[in-house]
DNA sequence: AATAGTGTGTACTATGTAGTACACATGACG
DNA sequence: CGTCATGTGTACTACATAGTACACACTATT
């Protein structure tokens, strides 16, 4: 999946809206924009990459609406959830050094290690 | 420790500039604001909590001079480091999943973990 | 007593963030 | 063939962020 990194946040949105229009036409511009609470003209502008993207919460909606997971919309649009950001900053040093860390790890040691706290191997 | 959590960034500052000060009168606010490559002036308002801690640059700055942990400080002004956001949001949906799990872990299971990864027990 | 340094009050500014409001041309369809 | 919906251009706005610049009164030093 090489293009991914290529992809926009709008051209993103634009795409997965496009596709779910063609079997819905309640997935138009203005709907869509109705539905997660902003105006048509910024969601047009938001999708062509003419404006940063929207605020965390207009994101989430966004994911809801398309059915896309949150934090890799948030990633895409260049942001980390507020909620992640809060545990970090509870406990600074703790999870700085351990993200450091896990910086150069495969995917598969994460998602063990993942697995292995939320099946109280600790 | 139960202070901690009730002071600001502000007073922290000032606490251990003055604190340094004593010992050397190289950490006043003109010369330290200088060092840290802003108007004394703001600096002060910043020891007061007058106005938001400063951008990221300044408070690694102000972390070197007064030999604080930089993590620890920007936690302290709201921030998380950027390059642990970058680190996440290359990987979101990884990283969301371990830091959420590890929400709940004490510091001992996760700085075990740093450890273990470190060690390369994987 | 002069001067050098200190902390702070007031006023101002540039840039970024996160949008709204409305008008307009085009396209779909009953 | 009229009207209803669609996407988008233009103009504008409120609030936040991250500071600067200068003046002033006080303190310490020599």
């Amino acid at each position: 999946m090489y293009y991914v990194v290529h992809m926009t946040f709008g051209k993103y949105i634009r795409d997965h809206r496009e596709t779910l229009k063609k079997i819905d036409r309640r997935f138009s511009v203005r709907q869509v924009a109705n539905r997660i609470g902003v105006e048509p003209a910024y969601l047009s502008k938001i999708e062509r990459d003419e404006v940063a993207p929207p605020s965390e919460a207009k994101i989430r909606a966004l994911a809801i609406e398309l059915d896309k997971d949150e934090d890799m919309l948030l990633a895409m649009a260049g942001k980390v959830s507020s909620d992640l950001l809060e545990i970090i900053r509870k406990r600074p040093e703790l999870f700085a050094d351990l993200i450091r860390q896990l910086k150069s790890m495969p995917d598969h040691a994460i998602l063990r290690i993942s697995r292995d706290v939320r099946d109280g191997e600790w």
